[in-house]
DNA sequence: CGGAGTGTAACC
DNA sequence: GGTTACACTCCG
């Protein structure tokens, strides 16, 4: 009953009975964050590239529309029209050397967070964009997001979400009093109407206290998505 | 008067005296014909890897640039090193296909968003380490940072910094009323006290407004820079 | 010697 | 510039 974050293993449709993908998340390194695929024959043989499994497969199945890393048919690989990339990247910055502490702030300030934040809202308007297209589907946000707020549809949700990152720096005015199990989350940080930098003292304990908060978050929402 | 195809060992002169090399060639499995190499210490120790070499001469010599494998001094090694450090990888994720949006939240809330927190207080971490090593040296916050608190040094601001974002569900309480410069820059977003999705509406006039905001205050910066 | 995990040349 | 595809490392 586990739920992995950074390892995830199912069984893949696009491939014939017992074929599984796997997705692994470089966890260091220069390359951490990338996602890399693998796929398991019914026998357990691990395949770590298309070129691999089609070595593998010959000419008992057709994988030239299938899409190794997003485990599915694309058809679009047949016209070769790549357009939006499916593939996710979680890369970051590593730590820096020679780095003056003004470049520290300077770098937090103006690169990482505006970079992430364009991410972001590009991230929820291909998803809007999806959704409109029905590349996605109809898929309903499940409950407990859409008692978030009194919204007529989910792409409204969704673009309000997108709306409300962009929009950062002013105050974000929504429904109070609605502390969900997803909003317990640790992705939630640094008030704009707040000193940057001020002067807290944490313990250990507190670090510790707060890493358990969310290894509780994460298991609330891993229950949800099985119940979903 | 021994000389084994498979195994031979001698002197290496890119170590200190006393450190031998020995070249094994793996006879049999998938990985035949693969030259493994290990070095032993004077006093007979093996090693078998260069992580473990370095593990245990400690900065008594530079490895940098030392080929476990060929067993030289490789100056490309050093290049590589070099640019790893100069330089940072500012990817993150494009747009996503075939995600529900379901998938949508629980990505941003839980990938995305402890991905990013956890690199930032690596990074931060990573400065103070640095500083307290002497590595970056004693360089000065300049005073406009320097003012937005009462701070008795520079590694105090870093550091709060660093646990202002790491207690981030928490409200921050810190000095009001210092809205710098380098408060209007757009990396700031998300109050935890105010719900994740709100029913913000935006014209497209608001974005530009935004953007604009944006470059004015990178603008400030580099004056402030340049001033410094 | 195997294999998971990471690096990276070559390709598009 | 960004991926793919696979070589290589490191440690069990």
């Amino acid at each position: 009953m586990n739920i992995s974050i950074e390892k995830k293993r199912s069984d893949c449709a696009a491939l014939p009975k017992g074929w599984q993908r796997e997705e692994v998340i470089r966890k260091s390194g220069l390359s951490a964050g990338k996602v890399d695929v693998y796929y398991y024959s019914p026998t357990g043989k691990k395949f770590r590239s298309k070129p691999e499994l089609v070595r593998y497969l010959g000419d008992s199945v057709d994988l030239s529309c299938f899409d190794f890393q997003q485990g599915q048919i694309n058809t679009m690989l047949l016209c070769k029209a790549k357009k939006a990339r499916a593939q996710f990247d979680y890369r970051f910055p590593h730590s820096c050397h020679n780095f003056s502490h003004l470049c520290c702030v300077h770098y937090l300030m103006h690169v990482l967070l505006p970079i992430f934040l364009l991410k972001l809202k590009t991230f929820l308007q291909g998803l809007t964009a999806c959704d409109a297209n029905g590349v996605i589907g109809t898929t309903s946000l499940p409950k407990y997001i859409k008692s978030l707020g009194p919204y007529t549809s989910d792409a409204t949700t969704i673009q309000s979400l997108a709306t409300a990152l962009h929009v950062s720096s002013q105050p974000i005015t929504g429904q109070s009093g609605s502390k969900q199990v997803i909003m317990e989350s640790p992705g939630v940080f640094l008030n704009p109407d707040q000193p940057l930098i001020a002067a807290v003292t944490i313990t250990k304990d507190d670090l510790r206290r707060q890493e358990e908060r969310v290894k509780r978050a994460r298991l609330r929402l891993q229950e949800a998505l099985a119940a979903a």
